[in-house]
RNA sequence: GGGCGAUUAGCUCAGUUGGUUAGAGCGCCACCCUUACAAGGUGGAGGUCGCUGGUUCGACUCCAGCAUCGCCCACCA
């Protein structure tokens, strides 16, 4: 049977068994258990609106490795998954495939038949993604999965609203937003994209209202947008317009100082436009300042309102004419100016882009006629003073590509001052510790701003907010139509003139009011206000639950830092509010993962990468090693992106210019293959490519170097016996292997516990790879040959072996558990103290600690001596081109201890280096003829008699020579500096005056032995 | 505009509180199919640590400025 193992690894069969084998077991689910403590983390739930990439198979892939690990370590491990129905983002998604499909919109299905679509598109993604979560081998608790839109998750999200409500920290207000017009809905500021469009500024007069002697007549403004004026409700000047003038000088001074080339043409352009300003602009500014401060008005032409000149610093002097219309109602800043003067905000737009009956004479217009009218008719009443061209920077719709209009809104807010500060102060105290620390200045700046938080959404796909209007009933209606009823509450908007109920859970029925009709808001909540309750919901919350109780607050959430603010913030405040405590205890933000080009990766750009093209290509645990070693404190991840050629199997580079073609090339064979957007038929029909990257070969290649590790145990565990092996019978090498281990364990939980998941696989690479495979496994080669040595090699190499998989098995949890039960067959009972029955699976064995007693420094410097001797000789080999079977015979002049060292370690040359030792000690004399190599106070001489090439080995010695009087000189330099050896600290002193004897030592050695070479080339 | 991060070998990255000769993987060169592993082994070449100053006996490491790149936030009549 064992000849049966393959000898390269085959991580499918491996994937498929183990997986199903940890579900069977039940391993992954988890119940509160009072004997254990327990860890907790909620998956950062996964949108709904397509598959996992993989910056979420990093995301997933380091929670697993601390799940597993602490379940190792005994705690009771809680890992939540679930999916969130990412509002905006899949409604766009499902409503552009029917589109694309049926050629029909939302409004053609109704909300109810669009709903039920999105529906039906979600359970088909959340299956992909938990499937793919599994082949992962995450090791979630699945009976525990949630969606954010599930029965669990809606009631924790209306109680929460509930009760903001009633708290009155929820309320109704105006709000610009992005409208678009062709889709009429609104649209988030990350789905609008701007574009620079030529355009014109006009310059509009507005009359002066009975101008005084010496008054200008006009106040002149400049816009880019002439049918906005209609909605004008006030013109303003600044107030210190001199000062500010100035200050604007000063600066742009300042930078001119620091400027150079093109950009210091530009500055001095401006600056002179400044000057000019100065001069003949100021004067007038002054006076409208005055008019301003005097509560004068002007009048708005065509709609013939007349509004107030107010003072307010947005109106910057530098700036247009100076002026600046005030449009509240279709303008952000124009808006914050209207608030602080409680300006009227004046709507004229109507939602699908025509102006409404605010706009007088331009009612039912299309906003392009509107303008070209308000221009024609300013011009006809002599108040258009210029038109110039001008680039204008205009925002669009990502979705309909038509430009957006600010337009004022109802819109629900949340009130966050006192909400916002619970969060600041828990980061503050410590409650929540941010890691890496560096982060924690983002979510604080954020939060201070304490900015109400809009949480109403025109969509339909979403919790609808639980709100239903009345306008005609009386207070004493709805008290006694609700009466007994806690689960009820209103208010009365004053702004809307109407009443507003909120019921806890279940629908109000549009008669629940006897002799009124309610009507039920439409809109839905922002995804965040379900995502922020997602470590309570989860749990059960608003009820008690035995979850609450065990598994709250959860230990780790491990996100990305896109989201700090978004999400992290906002669960802090919704654990603080809902449930008095933190959500949990670390955030832990991870890198991101951007391609070649340093760009990150999007399903738009084309430069995106499936995670289970990966694993279908390198596996699993590749796919998982990678991603942790390449997890480093303060790096994103570079991560290049291949085609792999179906026919070839050959990589080609995904660049910028390829990456969104349907058909490609490859360089190799010749032929083509499809991509991810390959869409016609004869595209289609090709071998598709998977998209993989090179990055992960690395970690391919020590899976499969993993394997044939454990597969050489597994061949020489004949006749193995598990019993206890004292002190006495280890050799060196067991004894430094063991030291080794035992410091790897160490380093290895201290980088897990500090989240430096990059080193603790660093770690882990290093040892299994270049300590215990490239020489504990060698040596004890040998020993497997002798009867005598053979049982207690056996016995160190399987419980070296056992420790390192489970060292491992948090990584690559699919190739440790394989070894795990093989093991299992031949060597069920391991260990050295009093052999034990291993654990029936390596995913439930206890997770290493650290055995002290084999921690030595003492073994590891002794073992250094033989790794240096035998890379000398192994060096001299290559270089004198000795062939591979040829064996040699050396010897070394050194000190007795490093003699008695060297001297039980002559088979390990035989083996290692096909090299005979044939003496070591103080007396020893190297063959007149040898190549030599010379280490600190050891000197290595390989008997080469006829074979030697002599002119190489001298050219090498002169070579070598060089080098140490370079460093001598260096060396000697330093500790002949008078402010080195009075500053120094004493040890660093000492170490540098023992390296140069040492140095000089390697000299004298070194040319003693040229020396003898340059003699025997002579007599030759 | 504000904040954060990065710049080390051809490429992708490590580099502990400042202290011997700055490391790894891939790629490259030479030799090897040696019965765990060619997805491997042995050896090698390759670096003025982005630039300029400063602190220090000593700087890849600390400080300041500059340059380039990236991310987040704000703003652009």
């Amino acid at each position: 049977m064992i000849h049966e193992l393959p000898k390269v690894y085959e991580h499918k069969p491996v994937e498929q068994r183990w997986y199903r084998f940890w579900e069977e077991k039940g391993y992954f689910h988890s119940e509160p258990n009072p004997n254990k403590k327990p860890y907790t983390i909620v998956i950062p739930p996964p949108n709904v609106t397509g598959a996992l990439h993989l910056g979420h198979a990093l995301n997933n892939t380091l929670q697993d490795i601390l799940i597993r690990r602490k379940r190792m370590e005994g705690y009771e491990t809680l890992w939540v998954p679930g999916t969130d129905h990412a509002g905006i983002a899949t409604q766009a998604v499902v409503e552009r495939r029917i589109w694309q499909e049926e050629r029909k919109t939302r409004h053609d299905l109704g909300r109810t038949e669009l709903v039920r679509r999105i529906w039906a598109w979600k359970d088909e993604y959340e299956n992909r993604i938990l499937s793919q979560l599994k082949q992962m081998g995450c090791s979630c608790d699945w009976a525990r999965t949630r969606f954010t839109l599930d029965p669990i998750c809606t009631r924790a999200v209306r109680h929460t609203f509930f009760r903001l409500f009633c708290e009155g920290l929820i309320y109704r207000g105006k709000r610009l937003v992005n409208w678009d017009t062709t889709l009429q809905t609104v649209v988030s500021d990350d789905e609008v994209f701007h574009e620079t469009v030529p355009g014109h500024f006009w310059y509009f007069r507005y009359p002066v209202i009975d101008p005084r002697p010496g008054e200008p007549k006009y106040v002149t403004i400049a816009t880019t947008r002439p049918e906005t004026m209609l909605g004008d409700t006030a013109v303003a000047v600044h107030p210190f317009p001199a000062r500010a003038l100035e200050d604007a000088i000063v600066d742009v001074e300042k930078k001119l100082s620091k400027a150079s080339g093109k950009e210091r043409a530009e500055l001095e352009a401006e600056l002179a436009d400044l000057r000019r300003r100065q001069r003949e602009l100021l004067p007038e500014l002054i006076r409208l300042r005055d008019m301003a401060a005097d509560g004068r008005r002007v009048l708005l032409p065509l709609v013939n309102r007349e509004i107030p000149l107010i003072l307010d610093e947005w109106a910057k002097p530098e700036m247009g004419t100076g002026c600046v219309k005030i449009t509240p109602a279709h303008d952000p800043n124009d808006y914050e100016v209207g608030r602080r003067h409680q300006l009227p905000m004046v709507n004229i737009l109507n939602p699908d882009g025509t102006l409404n009956e605010n706009a007088g004479p331009y009612c039912g217009q299309t906003i392009l006629e509107a303008r070209q009218n308000v221009v024609r008719d300013m011009e006809g009443l002599g108040l258009l003073e210029k038109v110039e061209d001008r680039l204008i920077d205009l925002a669009h719709s990502d979705r309909s590509k038509t430009p957006i209009e600010p337009m004022l809104t109802d819109q629900w807010f949340i009130a966050m001052k006192d909400l916002a500060q619970m969060a600041m102060d828990a980061v503050i105290d410590g409650r929540v510790k941010i890691i890496p620390a560096r982060y924690a200045k983002g979510y604080l700046d954020w939060l201070a701003e304490k900015r109400d938080w809009p949480i109403s959404r025109q969509l339909w796909w979403g919790h609808q907010i639980p709100i239903w209007y009345c306008q005609t009933a009386t207070e004493e209606e709805i008290k006694r139509a609700f009466a007994g009823r806690d689960d009820v509450a209103w208010r009365w908007d004053s702004e809307g003139n109407q009443w507003l109920i909120c019921v806890r859970e279940g629908e109000l029925s549009e008669d629940a009011i006897p002799g009124h009709k309610l009507r039920r808001e439409e809109d839905v909540l922002d995804t965040w206000f379900s995502s922020a309750l997602w470590p309570h919901s989860t749990l059960g919350w608003p009820d008690d639950t035995p979850e609450m109780r065990y598994y709250y607050p959860t230990s780790t959430l491990v996100t990305s830092r896109d989201i700090i603010t978004l999400w992290v913030a906002r669960m802090v405040l919704a654990g603080l509010h809902n449930v008095g405590e933190v959500p949990f205890r670390e955030v832990y933000i991870h890198p991101k993962i951007l391609d070649a080009y340093g760009e990150g990766m999007s399903k738009s750009k084309g430069n995106g990468v499936d995670p289970v093209d990966v694993m279908e290509k390198f596996g699993a645990d590749a796919l998982r090693f990678a991603l942790a070693y390449l997890t480093t404190e303060t790096q994103d991840i570079r991560m290049p992106v291949d085609f792999e050629c179906p026919h070839c199997h050959k990589f080609m580079e995904q660049t910028r210019e390829n990456r969104i073609l349907p058909r490609l090339r490859c360089p190799h064979c010749g032929r083509d293959f499809a991509t991810q957007w390959a869409e016609k038929p004869e595209d289609k029909a090709l071998p598709r490519a998977l998209v993989v990257s090179e990055r992960f070969e690395v970690a391919r290649n020590f899976c499969n170097k993993l394997w044939n590790a454990a597969r050489f145990v597994l061949i020489n565990l004949e006749g193995y016996q598990p019993a206890r092996v004292e002190a006495d019978q280890l050799q060196l090498e067991d004894r430094w292997i063991l030291s080794r281990l035992a410091s790897v364990t160490e380093q290895v939980n201290q980088a897990l516990d500090e989240y430096r998941f990059g080193d603790a696989a660093r770690i882990l690479y290093e040892f299994s790879w270049d300590e215990f495979c490239s020489f504990y496994v060698e040596m004890v080669k040998t020993r497997l040959q002798n009867p005598a040595l053979r049982p207690v090699a056996q016995r160190v190499l399987v419980w070296v072996l056992d420790n390192l998989m489970r060292l491992l098995h948090p990584m690559v949890p699919f190739v440790t558990e394989e070894v795990w039960q093989h093991l299992a067959q031949l060597a069920p009972e391991r260990g050295l103290d009093e052999p034990r029955r291993a654990a029936e699976s390596v995913m439930i064995a206890p997770w290493p600690t650290p055995d002290k007693r084999f921690f030595s420094r003492q073994v590891e410097s002794q073992f250094r001596v033989f790794q240096e001797v035998l890379r000398a000789v192994r060096d001299i080999r290559s270089r004198q081109n000795i062939p591979p079977r040829q064996e040699i015979e050396f010897c070394v002049r050194c000190d007795e201890d490093t003699a008695a060292l060297l001297n039980p370690m002559g088979m390990y040359f035989a083996a290692m280096a096909k090299a005979r030792l044939k003496a070591a000690g103080p007396e020893v004399q190297g063959p007149p003829l040898a190549a030599q190599a010379n280490l600190p106070g050891i000197e290595v001489y390989v008997d080469l008699a006829q074979l030697i090439d002599a002119e190489a080995e001298i050219r090498r010695k002169r070579q070598e020579l060089a080098r140490l009087e370079q460093m001598i000189d260096k060396k000697r330099q330093k500790l002949a500096d008078r402010q080195f050896l009075e500053k120094a600290p004493a040890h660093v002193i000492e170490r540098e005056q023992a390296s140069l004897r040492q140095l000089e030592e390697q000299y004298a050695v070194a040319q003693a032995a040229l020396g003898r070479l340059l003699v025997q080339v002579q007599n030759s």
